[in-house]
DNA sequence: GTCTTGGTTCGACGTTTGTCGATGCAGCAA
DNA sequence: TTGCTGCATCGACAAACGTCGAACCAAGAC
């Protein structure tokens, strides 16, 4: 456990919250950089099986849903599993355990900024 | 069929119809059905260089702009028209020929959809 | 301790994606 | 006609992705 996979290269840290990245799309064109971490949570939503789970999650009560309640998207729990960890490591989700369960809960700023980054009202 | 303008018909040009879909996130689960559209929207965004691209046309005077204009991302011409048309195919870009030029512009309505899809205040 | 349940990680495999050079096509100008 | 320029398409290839079963870990219940 002491070497990095070159293949997981930190991107965007989990617990780094709150990136509220860049003006809407309008105003200015994107950097290079600015695009590059832009596009990892658009790709994150770029899935629909993950899609389904975030809505899962956003509309369920106060914006967290335990892993048990949406694992119902016909795949199988490994891969929701793997998909929860994208959205993640994207910053568009936390989790924390309690006791038994799993609980993951939506980061609304986070969305909240990809959400006006495409507010093209000028 | 040629002068219809964008802005005052039903969205009904690409192959796809990505037309506003559906209710914010927060209000209910997403279907399967409707999670395989929406994934393609945000896929198409979900890439670095497409997201420049789209950066620098909705940024552009009127939302649109000559390929000519935005071709200096760092990938080969090839390369940018294969992105273009994937932003064009998810319903996010029309393109248009003018003379020796084509010109692609932002479909509104559709990114407006996105935008109110990620909107989570209750 | 052992057993059971909820979730994550691992390893592997087929598919999709991003990229390029080469080629083709449309429009303009000699 | 010929030539040139702006874009799109084709063909190929490596890298990334989505998926699964198997194995593993964490927390209770017994």
């Amino acid at each position: 456990m002491s070497n990095l996979s070159v293949s997981e290269l930190p991107v965007l840290q989990p617990e780094q919250t709150a990136v509220p990245c860049c003006p809407p799309l309008t105003e200015r064109p994107l950097s290079a950089e600015e695009a590059e971490r832009t596009a990892v949570m658009f790709k994150a939503l770029g899935d629909p099986v993950r899609l389904r789970l975030f809505s899962l999650i956003a509309s369920h009560e106060g914006g967290e849903a335990c892993v048990c309640d949406i694992s119902d998207v016909g795949v199988s729990q490994p891969t929701v599993s793997h998909h929860l960890k994208k959205l993640k490591d994207a910053g568009l989700l936390t989790s924390e355990r309690r006791a038994t369960w799993v609980y993951y809960k939506v980061a609304p700023d986070v969305v909240a900024a990809m959400s006006a980054l495409l507010d093209l009202r000028r």
